[in-house]
Order: C-alpha cells, then structure tokens, then sequence
DNA sequence: CAAATTTTTGACCGATTGGACAAACGTTAG
DNA sequence: CTAACGTTTGTCCAATCGGTCAAAAATTTG
C-alpha cells in the first residue's frame, strides 16, 4: 500500500551505502565548499564509482541538501535544550560549553555550515529566517525573562547568542588559525580546555548581575 | 639597466586594468571560494574578455594570491596599532571597534579570508605560523604586561585576541544569519552599533580590574 | 533451483573549465 | 608616415565536470 507521502522504504544496502556516500560528502564539502567538490572525490572517498555513487543519490545537490537537513537539526539541539527552568548562569554556562564541545568533536559539520552562510545560505536562506529566527527571538526572550528578574547582568539577547556562536564556532571554523598561532607548545589538544576556561570567565563573570 | 631583482614596471592602463580585475575578483572570490570562482565570472564582473584577463594575471593563481598578500596587510593592521603606550582598557576598547569597523566596510575582505582558512589555509599557512604568530604573540605579551601591572584582569591573551576577532568577523562572514535572525526591524543599518555597544560591555567591563 | 530485483560497472555525453595562441587592433615614439 | 610596442579578441584545446545508460554482476525472493 504505497502511501500519498512519500516514504523511504530503503534496503539494508541502501541504508548501508547512504551512510558511507554521506559521511565522506561531509568530509570533502566541509572542506572544499559546495562548488569546490566533486561526485568523484565523493565516490573515491565512499570508496565507490561515481556511477554506482548516483545510483544512491542522482544529483549532487542531494546529497548536500540531505546533509543540511540532518546538520541544522544536531546543530541546533544545545539552544534548543536551553531551558527557563533553572538557575540561568549554569543554564548558559552549559549551553557554552556544549557549543564548545560541538567544535571540538565535530568540526566538519561546522564548517560545512559556516561554508553554506559565508556563500550567502543560497540553500537554507528560508530556514534561517524561519525555523532559526524563531528559535533565537523565543530563547531571547527567556534570556531577557532573567535580566528582569535581575538573574543576569541586562544585555543584548541577540548580540549575546551572536556571540556564543562566534568564539565557540572559532575553534572548529577557524582551526588552522588557532594552531598556528599558538603553536606547537599550546595548540595540542589543550587548546578547547583553555578557550572553555576563557570563555566561562568572559561570558558567565561577565554576565553576573550588577549590585 | 634591469636588475636581478624583479621590479612591476608597470604601464598606466596595466596598473589600472589590474586594480580593476582585482577588485572584480573579490566580488567573486569572496562569494564563491577560489575553486568555485572561474576566470569567465571574474572577467565578465570586471567587463572585460577572459584571454585580456589573462594577459593582466597569467593564471587564476596568481590573481588569488595578489589579493592575498594585499589583504593580510591591512587586516593585521589594526593589532598592529594596539600599543603599550596609552591606557589599556582604551588601547582594546578601540582595537575592537576598529575590526568592528573592518568587518562593517570590507565584509567581502573578511569572507576572502574566512574561506581561505576554512578550507586549511593551503595558499597561506607559512604566513600565520610565521608573521602571524609573530605579531599575536608579541601582543599577548603586551596584553600580559597589563595583566601583571593590575591594570586589566587576568584572562588568556591568545584566546582573548581569539575571541575579539571570532566576534567582529562573525558580523562580516556570518552576516546573512545575522540580518536573517534580528529580522527586518533590527536587521538594518543599527545591527553594527548594537554589536559595538554589546561587545564593548562584554570585553571592556568584562576587562575591568577586580579589586 | 530459477526468476525477479537490486546493485555495480564501463563507456559515453554535452557542458564547462583553465589556459594557449596567433592575429588584429590601438597607441606612441622616432 | 611607420616601425615598435602594448592591448584586445576569436578561436581553439585538453582536462574535468555532472550526469546518463545499457548491460553485467550480485542479491533477494519464490
């Protein structure tokens, strides 16, 4: 009973064989961008011929788009989790260190985001001004909710989230940077440890209410 | 009399058609990547034939690079004027408000840069582990003098330069999002002024000495 | 087993890419 | 004027691009 929506209905092959074709497509578009790559890195990536890599996924911009979808969605989950039940300075602490720990753990997916924006989202422009902008102004809200309460120092929701997303975003986007500045000696893998003590004293001290 | 060293040499309409090209091509580079960009889009941005393009810069190379090694001048120049002379908290509050304003009036500047290190810096790494650290380094040991002196409170210098440059550039690289989040109402002309007042009350008080 | 179905491959296609080249054109110095 | 030099263009090329297709190979189903 094949059903109006459009159901998957994927083989265990098939279900196999995404996952692979998907995982190196984020590999070579987190790093060359969308126009940079091609099929056929992809399918060497996957380990496979690029014909055999279009019978899974018939255009480029599928896979692509498959792996947005999935992205914004882990992407998102941190803010998403940022709760008004709660004392409000643990709440952003963890919110930050979480973010932090996305860059570390998975800096491709975040510069396959940052690749999508810095090219003007031509792809996800919709999401942003929908889904996204929804999701901020309701958490503004709440962050507002605790500066009237007189829970946090009175700021700029907006410009505060702006910048969470910015430094913690710096260390997987901006990589290469930050090992080379720091060098060999700091740029190991203590690194995220220090920007997560720098970014707690930026963000939480500076964010304790004012007498 | 020609030396061993290679000087331009330059006519009037090769300077000219150059700054012309070059500034076509980073309309172009800083929207689509350097793989994503072709000679045809950067001549016709630049209203002229691809073969002349081609007679001003012999390869696509070497238009990228130019624009490289201009850039990196101008975008270190404002850590450069950060100066131990003077009071500190002022030294930072205007280092900040500078790139702030760089992000502002040469976005396509800071995405040029963004994409190049997003994608492992290939063209550019020698310059940010040698003149790059050079100059951070030589800094943080200022800001480390101020620190000592009580004169600004203690943090990370490298992860505080860190953090300065993620935030002002997000303005530029991330604009999109940012004019799509603050919506219609606040995503106009003010969102720069509303994120030098906020960044200024995260770093500045934030700087401020405890007792 | 055999038939049906799914998966894989090699060969191929038109379009686009970066770049070469010689010829034509324009400009200027003698 | 003319020879020399600087500039521009049309044409062309090999390589690479995204994608098609039919047929072979492997797998699942009855």
């Amino acid at each position: 009973m094949t059903t109006s929506m459009e159901a998957p209905r994927r083989t265990r092959i098939q279900q196999e064989k995404r996952e692979l074709i998907l995982e190196a497509a984020l590999e070579v578009f987190s790093t060359n961008g969308f126009r940079g790559s091609t099929i056929d890195q992809i399918a060497e990536a996957a380990g496979m011929s690029k014909p055999n890599l279009l019978y899974y996924f018939r255009r480029k911009e599928d896979i692509h788009e498959t792996l947005m979808q999935r992205l914004l969605d882990t992407w998102l989950a941190p803010l998403r989790e940022l709760d008004d039940i709660g004392d409000p300075l643990t709440e952003l602490r963890s919110y930050i260190r979480r973010k932090l720990e996305m860059a570390r753990d998975f800096p491709r997916e975040s510069r396959l985001f940052a690749n999508e924006i810095l090219q003007g989202a031509p792809r996800i422009m919709p999401l942003l001004a929908g889904e996204l902008k929804t999701l901020v102004d309701e958490k503004a809200t709440v962050i507002k909710g605790w500066m009237r309460a007189g829970k946090i120092a009175k700021t700029d929701p907006w410009h505060l989230i702006f910048s969470i997303w910015a430094t913690t975003q710096h260390y997987a986007d901006f990589d290469v940077q930050v090992r080379a500045v720091l060098g060999a000696d700091r740029g190991g893998d203590g690194r995220f440890e220090d920007a997560a003590r720098f970014l707690e004293q930026l963000f939480i001290d500076g964010l304790k209410p004012k007498p």
